[in-house]
DNA sequence: CGGCCTGTTGATGCGACTCAATTCAGGTGG
DNA sequence: CCACCTGAATTGAGTCGCATCAACAGGCCG
């Protein structure tokens, strides 16, 4: 979201504040607008009735976050806690729709962010629903390295973003199973952790428990 | 997509068919367009090494597909097959951009399309990674009854649009597991099950087994 | 210190996938 | 018109991954 439309944006903007554990909209709310996370670090999360949880998305900043409904007038379809103290810019929706008729380019950006976010969840669909957790897990930290070094190579480290509990609710599995998981990287050599700490040992190790399917 | 655009866009369309079996783009194929569906059945799967595969969508005559990668500029995120001898308009990506550039009410329409999308697969990955099997199928029989008839209640009956395997694929588990629980919600009387139709018993009940979590 | 949260490890059970056998429907060709 | 084949659907038995339950260790903070 680099544009020459910022200035204009800057002035729909509001500043909006969260502390730790706030809820900044919750799933179901009718939808006024969307978020810019400026600072901190945001959960965006399904909860089912018996207290479990997915993670939809980690969103970090620089990234906005419930543009959706503002487009299909639908109420926000998961609930956003900010996991740290965050710094956001709130966005109403209906000056921005007044503003989006008139930037086409300012469309155009949305509709790669969208799309980037379809790919994104096209994804993770696939890995949940025919992918065994091992194979998440490498994924997730091979995508973790690229991600922080452009690329990934024996000895290169990345903290963890969040805590394990939230890792697993993010990887669609509890907190058990993941430690067990990366304790089992660990035997075979593929992984060093410490303390929110990951070393990749082995990429090709990892590659392949990616690939790898159920069963 | 009623729209006063639609003369020039059917400029732009392209119209192609496809045969039963045919795929008419591949996962990570260089994205050069969308389709409109005009007849037939289409459904986008992903597919793992071993040949399994998760059906992200059905698309009904009417839909869109492939959309997203036009404007994120990235590659096919899965793969369409023509379930069914197809009919479909194709809409190269460079001239539908450039149109779209003209049209901020086309823009507008575009961005509500991928948001119920999004919308659509957020579901699907809260249901997949947090509901049972029954949870899913409960939801998804439910859905489809007030498709057909605009409301659910007892007696109501449906057609499934395809074959069991694949909408086993499509609620992520496998034609026998479908099979049993089908055989068991009829055996609740919670449904009625005869040759690819459905007739709905018990809309509580099923309206109870949605809302069930793992264990 | 004593609570609280996070993380680890073990034992157990259940859901659902796998494998295999059988039935059934539809389509084809002799 | 029937024998044949193919693909879908069903049912049973066995297995496995992983969630659950439970106990416990370490770190942080009031």
């Amino acid at each position: 979201m680099a544009e020459p439309d910022l200035e204009v944006l800057a002035e729909l903007a509001v500043s909006r504040q969260f502390s730790r554990q706030a809820a900044i909209f919750w799933e179901r709310k009718e939808a006024q607008g969307f978020y810019l996370l400026v600072t901190g670090l945001v959960k965006l999360v399904k909860s089912s009735p018996d207290g479990k949880e997915y993670i939809i998305r980690l969103v970090q900043p620089g990234e906005t976050f419930g543009e959706a409904v503002v487009f299909a007038e639908s109420p926000y379809p998961a609930t956003a806690i900010a996991l740290e103290d965050c710094q956001t810019l709130f966005f109403p929706g209906k000056a921005f729709l007044q503003y989006l008729a008139a930037s086409p380019a300012l469309a155009r950006n949305m509709l790669a962010t969208l799309s980037r976010l379809l790919y994104h969840l096209t994804k993770q669909l696939e890995d949940v629903s025919l992918k065994e957790v091992s194979a998440r897990l490498a994924r997730y930290l091979l995508e973790r390295c690229t991600e922080t070094h452009g690329r990934v190579a024996p000895g290169l480290a990345f903290e963890l973003p969040t805590t394990k509990t939230h890792l697993a609710a993010y990887l669609g599995t509890i907190s058990e199973t993941l430690s067990r998981t990366l304790a089992r990287f660990k035997s075979l050599g593929a992984i060093e952790v410490e303390k929110g700490k990951i070393t990749i040992n082995d990429p090709q190790l990892l590659q392949n428990m990616a690939q790898g399917s159920k069963s």
